[in-house]
DNA sequence: CCAAAAGTGTTCCCGTTACACCCATGC
DNA sequence: GCATGGGTGTAACGGGAACACTTTTGG
């Protein structure tokens, strides 16, 4: 092996966050509007190159969300996506973007602060519409961030990170059925819920509402990984039969 | 927002690969022994730099391979298992580096070209030891790409990309059991594999051995998500009574 | 016949599903 | 009371675990 380092070609490293909420009965990500080219004035992911060469990975995620979107990753749950690194993805030239995906409750407020004039949540079936024009690859990295979410929910509690601190297991059932677009039975549902060690914790207190009996209210718990797993209803299977 | 494009930090950027074979009774990966500082000597894994700036990440981890250990990847199955770039991982400079998991079958010959004097395989267990030192932060690397593996082969067709073009169950069971370290019932793990539907396909050949009866071959089949998924064993509880 | 490994049958158990039913609140 | 949503009981079903048993080879 010999040294390669003086011959290393110039490549820009770019991160980028797809941060994902459920609000107003979607699954919602955050996007801002770019005000430069290429692409500008379209939507893309909040993200930019590290400020320094010592900016950890994580550090700049942080802080390019927070500039762009005013929103504040501290104490929420977010983690590397994935790398996309094409040749040809940035047309100035060589960029290769670390992409970290957040999941964060309505309550994180849109466009607190920052370069936000251009930041919005949109509703995940709108980014990934055919007619939506998103910069760079920007569509297929959604793609996979709403893909990973809908896996990370079977098997992870992460789906009460989408909820405010104290939640009702309604509010929690609406976060998987919004993300899988798939309507769950209430009964068993909370059953299965409350009876997962770990998944949540009561608070004692109870919602008032309309009508209807009062639910319950509940913090997450301690868990992480969920034993066994929240199956996702099997999608309708295309009918063998014939409509002769 | 404006263009920063002017001040991007120089960051070098890297791929290295994660290399899983199952042989001789052990799940184990490749590695190279380092020519040049820092951690000369050390144990590595194969990567390396971009070769210029228009080289796909994908592309740059298949060269780095065939030049550093003669393993050629083309038709064999890899995923990006994660980005690495925690600021102070290289006391030379900073570099960030993109490392794949590539799963292979016994076959690939370990050591049939290019810069291959230093590449062999290596026991995970090794590997991962407290006492063997890897360079970088490559143990963490290490650790990451065998727990990819370990929940990979539960819901995906891989488990059959470690073993050679015709294997039998028995072969197949063999891996499980050698990534997870457990034993499988092999009467239930022949019901349930070839019971899932294009996980394997029969050849119509048999085994032919020493003692007992021949196995029937199988292919590859051309699922590559398992449903149900195979359940890892749980972990055998810490016994809770005393042992007084 | 015996040993060894492949493969089948059967039973038990547990978790999911589907749905009837009861509970607690506002009006 | 009645509407509305929260929550429990329960029976049917399906897959996994455990293991007795049969099959097919070599010696």
């Amino acid at each position: 092996m010999v040294d390669k380092s003086w011959k290393i070609p110039e490549v820009a490293l770019a991160v980028d966050l797809a941060v994902l909420t459920v609000r107003a009965g979607a699954l919602q990500i955050m996007l801002v509007e770019r005000g430069i080219e290429p692409y500008r004035g379209k939507l893309a992911l909040p993200g930019g190159f590290l400020s320094d060469v010592d900016e950890n990975l994580d550090d700049a995620a942080s802080r390019e969300l927070a500039e762009e979107t005013g929103l504040e990753l501290a104490g929420l749950h977010f983690e590397q996506l994935g790398t996309y690194g094409a040749a040809n993805r940035d047309p100035r030239r060589r960029v290769v973007t670390v992409c970290y995906l957040a999941f964060v409750p309505e309550l994180a407020s849109p466009t607190a602060g920052g370069d936000a004039r251009s930041a919005a949540w949109v509703p995940a079936t709108t980014a990934l519409d055919q007619r939506t024009e998103l910069a760079f690859d920007h569509k297929k990295i959604v793609e996979d961030a709403v893909e990973r979410a809908r896996s990370k929910i079977e098997y992870t509690t992460l789906a009460a990170a989408f909820c405010a601190p104290e939640f009702t297991v309604a509010d929690l059932r609406q976060v998987y059925e919004l993300v899988w677009d798939e309507p769950l039975d209430p009964r068993n549902f909370n059953r299965k819920v409350t009876g997962t060690e770990g998944f949540l914790v009561a608070t004692g207190a109870q919602t008032s509402r309309q009508s209807g009996r009062p639910a319950a209210l509940y913090r997450r718990g301690p868990a992480h990984l969920l034993h066994p797993a929240m199956l996702r209803p099997p999608p309708p299977k295309p009918d063998t039969t014939r409509t002769s």
